[in-house]
DNA sequence: GGATACCCTTTACC
DNA sequence: ACGGGTAAAGGGTATCC
């Protein structure tokens, strides 16, 4: 029979020693179906030059390795014209029965005379699957298969056995069914607790869940629409129809087991769900006997080993939110943490409602109630923020064509390597591969190398300034240069050609060819797509618009990085360091440009310049920039970034010097951005912050300190008369490493230690909050003290530490010192 | 014994 | 193991005179 098919989640089994793919995904209909398809495992053998290839052909055909019980042989072979690091090659394609023995059979063959390079036996299955299949996730196609028996191995879901998939003319817009989850337990520790509620939250529990027109449906439901429980065996008195109470903590896990199967999702969503909600689920689960069989093949969920265990159901897409945003999302969030409660108010406008866990020693059954229906948000608030950034796992699902499993757990490391891994068939050339333990070392142990450049601004308040920047400046200088491991040529002669640059302690320049390789035309289409999808963004802004053109983006400016990545595939020292070389020149060029014409340079870091308009018309900068962008070269591009009527640098503290990376701006509409300063820096105080950032704010509204003094005159008084909230003097420092772990013990560390002593599990990534308090130690940890202690806060340290410090350099613009203000003395009149 | 140079650490900028 | 380099700054301690 034939029909339509959307995969969703890929997996694969042998089956008498041969392997196949399991597609699991969604029907024209709706109905969630399994479709097996068969893969033959092979890898390739570059050949060196002038390499008899027959005969290393007949050298190997008879090669196999027998491992436990089962035997992989070579089954055959092709001889290839192919193309490996962008040099013709001819390669041996070696299709053998299973590929898990692929590198063992790769190591059998060994280094035989005229073999080059042995290459792709070290691609994830399913990744190879769906490189040389096409058979891609998230995109229709048209399935001609046999229905197997018995859901092919017992599963739950009908299952075919594919004779042909083809794609499908239908371009319709995937909408997945998701649901979401949340648990709520005695004990954060796993192990220590046992499990209170499970909440799951969903909408649209019909069978068809895709509308025509690829939009998400939101808002307008009828509530009837919506699937909601909080699954508990504590009780209350009021009861609401979305609780469901149980017995006891087994008989809760059943009835979750039977929830999720019954629903039958594509996505079961959560939130830190990897590291907490899916174990504890199974710890909990192992404990009573229950089996927690939510795979379509009865299964419990499987933990795949790595630095964060993922938690992989069979045949529903175990997705954590957390994990996607952690890795793709965050660096565009303004979010200071990622906890649910944060990213849901940035993302979905959410605000949930607290719930104060210092009650769970003594609970009384109305705290249940609001326990429950507090769990019950979670899921909610779970649900919409998966709704929100689905459109986004989409784009980067169909972008980088692994499946949404993989997608939402990787780093932007593996995206730009697995966008590039499913793109080299257009190339004919084959992949190269991933750096050994040896290999990975040796990289990591070489230095740094010499960045972009930041420019010293002179401190002081300045009026009508104008900024440009580089569009994507270090992805057009790859395009542009070809600057690639495979495009590095010794010989400069008809090549592309570095500026000078240290490299390792010695001057040197490197060339690149200047036909393009496969690295930078890869990169060129993302800049080229990520410019037409902006366009289409801003023409038709919807979620979809807007997420097609940020996964461009995030691609484009990550690719960078990824060529001075150690782990890389692709990684070129030299390329990295030589991008950056050609940074520094245009960023340098640029500057000498705009000061020949007459202006005056403020500031500037890396691809982007600010300068005084000097009473130049808007146009007449505009056509500047022109005359600029007619001079660079290939795809550069130089932009206005805006205009601003005033604009605030200061001096390092305890220094005349610039300040680099600290400013305030104020645009054309009076929007005030503010870079650097300890407004935007989460370790300082919310004292500290909101008086900065007011005081910068009068400064550029009133283009004078006058008022801000008084502000700050006001805020020291407070202080003084000790009225400020100790919640405004918490000082919150992330804990990046076990306690043990540091060779330096600063105020937090000893704050954690603390936490520890009294019993608050303490793990690193934890934001730990503390205040200083008075005290005779002379160090700052001596005086630490934790929220709810009582102790008089340290009103010299806030002054000196924290106040004083953060406007000091502010007002020292306008002549002004605060110490004297604060110290009394009258304030010193220079004018 | 106080100033300070230096290292460790966190966070931000691009 | 899962882009990069540049920079400010505080706290703690070793070191200098």
């Amino acid at each position: 029979m034939e029909f339509e098919f959307v995969p969703v989640d890929y997996d694969y089994f042998d089956f008498e020693g041969r392997n196949y793919v399991r597609l699991v995904g969604r029907n024209g209909k709706g109905e969630k179906v399994c479709v097996v398809d068969s893969y033959e495992p092979n890898f390739y053998l570059v050949l060196k030059e002038g390499a008899d290839a027959e005969n290393i052909v007949d050298q190997i055909k008879d090669v196999s390795v027998e491992k436990a019980s089962r035997i992989t042989k070579v089954l055959r072979t092709e001889i290839l014209d192919k193309k490996f690091l962008g040099k013709n090659v001819k390669a041996i394609r070696v299709y053998i029965d299973n590929h898990k023995d692929a590198h063992e059979i790769a190591s059998a063959i060994g280094d035989i005379e005229g073999i080059d390079k042995r290459r792709e036996y070290d691609i994830p299955i399913i990744t190879k699957y769906i490189k040389e299949k096409k058979v891609e996730p998230l995109r229709r196609y048209r399935v001609r298969g046999r229905k197997m028996e018995d859901g092919g191995q017992g599963l739950s879901i009908p299952c075919f056995e594919a004779q042909e998939i083809l794609p499908s003319k239908n371009d319709e817009e995937f909408t997945p069914k998701i649901l979401a989850y949340d648990i709520e337990t005695s004990d954060r520790e796993l192990g220590k607790g046992d499990i209170f509620m499970i909440s799951l939250y969903g909408e649209g529990t019909r069978s068809e869940t895709s509308r025509g027109d690829g939009q998400q449906v939101t808002g307008d439901r009828e509530d009837s629409d919506i699937f909601k429980k909080v699954l508990t065996w504590k009780h209350c008195e009021k009861k609401e129809d979305y609780m469901e109470f149980y017995e006891s903590e087994a008989e809760m896990l059943k009835g979750f087991v039977k929830h999720v199967n019954e629903y039958s999702p594509d996505i079961l969503a959560g939130y830190f769900s990897d590291g907490f909600d899916l174990p504890y689920l199974k710890g909990r689960a192992d404990v009573h006997k229950v089996k927690l069989s939510l795979g379509i093949d009865g299964k419990k969920p499987n933990f795949t080993r790595g630095r964060i265990p993922s938690g992989k159901i069979a045949g529903i897409v175990h997705v954590d939110l957390y994990r996607f945003i952690d890795a793709v999302f965050s660096q565009y969030l303004q979010s200071e943490t990622l906890s649910l409660n944060e990213v849901a108010r940035e993302l979905v406008g959410e605000e949930k409602e607290d719930f104060d866990f210092v009650k769970l020693g003594n609970m009384s059954d109305s705290d249940w109630y609001d326990f429950i229906s507090y769990n019950l948000q979670d899921s909610a608030v779970t649900y919409k923020l998966a709704q929100k950034i689905w459109p986004d796992v989409a784009e980067f699902t169909k972008i980088i064509k692994e499946p949404v499993f993989d997608v939402t757990r990787d780093r932007m490391a593996t995206h730009v390597e697995n966008h590039i891994i499913h793109n080299l068939d257009r190339f004919n050339e084959i992949v190269d591969k991933r750096p050994g333990f040896a290999e990975t070392n040796e990289r990591k142990m070489k230095g740094k190398f010499e960045g972009a450049f930041v420019f010293e601004p002179k401190p002081g308040f300045y009026e009508d300034l104008v900024m440009f920047d580089f569009t994507s400046m270090h992805a057009s200088i790859i395009v542009s240069f070809n600057v690639s491991k495979a495009t590095l040529r010794s010989d400069c002669e008809g090549n592309h050609q570095t500026p000078e640059f240290v490299l390792d302690g010695e001057k040197t320049r490197v060339c690149f060819s200047k036909e393009a390789g496969f690295f930078s035309t890869l990169l060129s289409e993302v800049v080229d797509k990520r410019k037409k999808y902006k366009k289409e963004y801003f023409a038709n802004e919807n979620p979809m618009t807007k997420a097609r053109s940020n996964a461009y983006k995030l691609l484009a400016n990550a690719t960078f990085g990824y060529q001075g990545f150690f782990g890389a595939r692709y990684y070129s020292r030299e390329s990295a360091a030589a991008t950056l070389a050609f940074v520094r020149k245009y960023t340098h060029d640029t500057m000498n440009k705009i000061e020949d014409a007459g202006y005056t340079i403020i500031y500037g870091d890396t691809d982007s310049i600010a300068f005084l308009q000097n009473s130049k018309s808007k146009d007449e900068i505009m056509k500047f920039l022109g005359e600029i962008n007619d001079d660079l070269p290939g795809i550069m591009e130089l932009d206005l970034e805006d205009f601003y009527s005033k604009g605030l640098f200061v001096a390092k503290r305890g220094s005349t010097t610039g300040a680099k990376k600290k400013y305030a701006l104020m645009d054309s509409r009076d929007k005030i951005k503010i870079r650097g300063f300890e407004t935007v820096r989460r370790d300082w105080c919310k004292l500290t912050r909101g008086l900065q950032s007011e005081v910068l704010n009068l400064i550029l509204t009133d283009g004078n300190e006058k008022a801000a003094l008084k502000l700050t005159k006001e805020t020291i008084k407070r202080l003084k008369d000790r009225s400020v909230d100790f919640e405004d003097l918490m000082i919150r420092t992330q804990l990046k490493r076990e306690i043990s772990d540091y060779t330096a013990t600063g105020p937090h560390v000893v704050a954690a230690k603390k936490m520890v002593a009294a019993g608050v599990a303490v793990s690193p990534g934890m934001l730990i909050e503390y205040f200083v308090g008075e005290g005779s130690g002379k160090r700052v940890g001596d005086r630490v003290y934790l929220a709810g202690e009582r102790v008089k806060y340290d009103i010299d340290y806030y002054l000196g530490n924290q106040i004083v410090p953060s406007v000091e350099g502010i007002f020292n613009v306008f002549d002004v010192n605060v110490k004297d203000i604060v110290s009394g003395s009258k304030q010193q009149k220079l004018f």
